[in-house]
DNA sequence: CGCATCTATGAAACCGTTTACACGCCGAAC
DNA sequence: GTTCGGCGTGTAAACGGTTTCATAGATGCG
């Protein structure tokens, strides 16, 4: 492993100069940059990004703090990260599976000295908060947290929203008896698509009713679970919501077990529209969300928020969510958002 | 931001001691131990692992390079990476959609001095090789090799074994027109996949037809493009294996559209057994990949070598794959693999 | 009491870079 | 022929740690 003074032996000149070829080139004689270049392509030789960061105090890498990961929303928000930080000539440390507040504190305190900066994603309570006290040594994005995420930047999607349009619809089409199957207590997400849900529901006159509402874990099995405490209510519902698209498919799956017709008998939707919800059966009306710009955007923040001097205004954006309608709802019109997601997908792999 | 220094100074020790206190403790005081770890803690002082590693010339951290990732296999490979390295107490520095070798080099380039090793996922043609060569400075495991990785950790998935099970199983069932949806060109996976058909078929008498092997390139849209060409073949295939399960989703949402029935004209199964393929309509006959279990074989692997003092012979381990018989292949008796499988996945998130 | 041994600690070298500063050289201006 | 400014380069001090070696004091033993 040769180092910046091989180099400057090799080449006869000090390692000052070295250093010179390989940052701003300044000042440097044309023959002398071409000298040292050849010499250290020679020996293979590459800038220990370590000591460069020790004396720059910059490191040009970022730390990526998630909970445990799963499935295709994840991963598309790290595909955004990820092509996000190229972009930026950023690297990328991950660590996920963070159950609480004290794990992921440890996380970003065991990235001392490797990372500027942190994108955490912690929809479970106040953990955010934390971190935030924490690292406020550098710039800190987080995604998707609680509302009021006081005095840092963050960016979220419009679970409120979306879970409203999406029950308002339902209603649209005569349905009134509504279920959800919620996602786990004390997640963001979950928690604001359930009060979208209610909402809905009071603002077409209608009583949210306790019993209406089942726990789920986003999993699809919980969502096959669900479905024997529906199809046991009285009166059965004419629509479910899931809090999430796994779930729906978990829930689709129990209502084909037991012979129930969607949409006919029941509708069923989800949230998220993952890349499959187009091709269940039947196809899965749902609500899109962008995991990808989620990601990319997240990057764009952290990078302006590094690169201006002052501490900044916390900056906060919401991601748009958008109605997809297929025909697991019953709609006798798939709008046109429907067209618009098919062609989303382009690339793939195993 | 407080160094080692300000430590010492306030505990009015050298910072020699203060180190001894954060690394093997040995030879200090129990006094001395107590005022340093709580002056420290006050200061809210964490040791630089940058500064750190400059002299111990070990990072604690691995460099994971991957194609372009998408959908719940690349997800589950990352999530056993990550649940391996945090119990091999090692940080991730994940660096993803690198198309071709001169992008996997510069990105391993870019990693210098920041990783002990690397995990390298290359699925096309030689690129593995360049980077075996590159990175000859450290240990490096090899994810889904073309077979013949000279001289390198690798750990694969037996492709071959899994196609050729699946097919052979099909024939079992008397269907003998079988199509097969290959994946992308160049994808050591998908080659070894279309490699197993073949052997399969041959065992069995019947001669590959190349009309009957459609390209796909392992999104849902390639299925869904080649059930075009599947129901114009003479005769019309009675079962299609697609060489993953992306595509036997797109499949299915095609012949459901031309009202093609499944099983009962036309079997369809996939590959890689991801967590929804049981919840399909019909549920997905397909061949169970460990995906977790290959990242989380890969750290061990990384890390045992990298324990090991001499370079060490090339360990290639093969992770198994096991058939899954649900109903789209009109088997009339599930195997007991499949309840194995539906009890595989347990918690869950967006 | 003298000496060897052990324990807790400090001084300083080192890891591989960047960069402020100094310096020598050359051509131009006076 | 000085003085001067710029250019190309080298010297050395950081950056924040670890670790070897030395040392001072305490202890054990004859």
């Amino acid at each position: 492993m040769s180092t910046i003074r091989d180099v400057a032996r090799a080449a006869g000149v000090s390692i000052a100069t070295v250093s010179r070829v390989f940052n701003d080139s300044s000042r440097v004689s044309e023959e002398t940059v071409q000298r040292v270049r050849t010499v250290a392509s020679g020996l293979d030789y590459w800038p220990n990004l370590a000591a460069r960061s020790l004396i720059t105090a910059r490191t040009h890498a970022i730390g990526l703090l998630l909970p445990d990961l799963f499935g295709e929303f994840f991963s598309e928000v790290i595909r955004g990260i990820d092509h996000g930080a190229r972009r930026e000539h950023l690297q990328v440390l991950v660590s996920s599976s963070h159950a609480d507040t004290d794990a992921l504190a440890a996380a970003a305190r065991s990235m001392r000295g490797r990372i500027d900066g942190l994108i955490v994603m912690a929809p479970d309570e106040g953990s955010a908060a934390a971190i935030q006290q924490l690292a406020r040594r550098f710039p800190i994005v987080l995604l998707n947290p609680r509302l009021g995420s006081d005095g840092c930047c963050a960016v979220s999607i419009a679970n409120f929203e979306g879970a409203h349009a999406m029950v308002a619809h339902l209603l649209s089409l005569g349905r009134r008896e509504i279920a959800m199957i919620k996602g786990p207590a004390g997640n963001a997400d979950a928690e604001e698509r359930l009060r979208g849900y209610r909402e809905a529901l009071h603002e077409a006159g209608l009583l949210p009713a306790p019993g209406q509402e089942i726990q789920g874990d986003f999993s699809e099995a919980s969502g096959y679970r669900a479905a024997v405490a529906i199809l046991a209510m009285e009166p059965r519902p004419r629509a479910v919501f899931a809090a999430n698209d796994y779930m729906a498919i978990g829930l689709l799956s129990a209502l084909r077990d037991a012979s129930v017709r969607v949409p006919q008998d029941m509708a069923v939707t989800g949230f998220d529209d993952i890349a499959i919800s187009q091709y269940l059966s039947p196809p899965l009306t749902t609500v899109h969300v962008d995991a990808y710009e989620l990601g990319a955007r997240a990057i764009r923040l952290w990078a302006a928020a590094a690169a201006s001097p002052q501490p900044q205004a916390s900056h906060h954006e919401v991601l748009p969510t958008t109605l997809v309608v297929r025909s697991s709802c019953g709609s006798t019109h798939p709008s046109a958002a429907d067209a618009r997601s098919e062609r989303r997908r382009t690339s793939a792999a195993t």
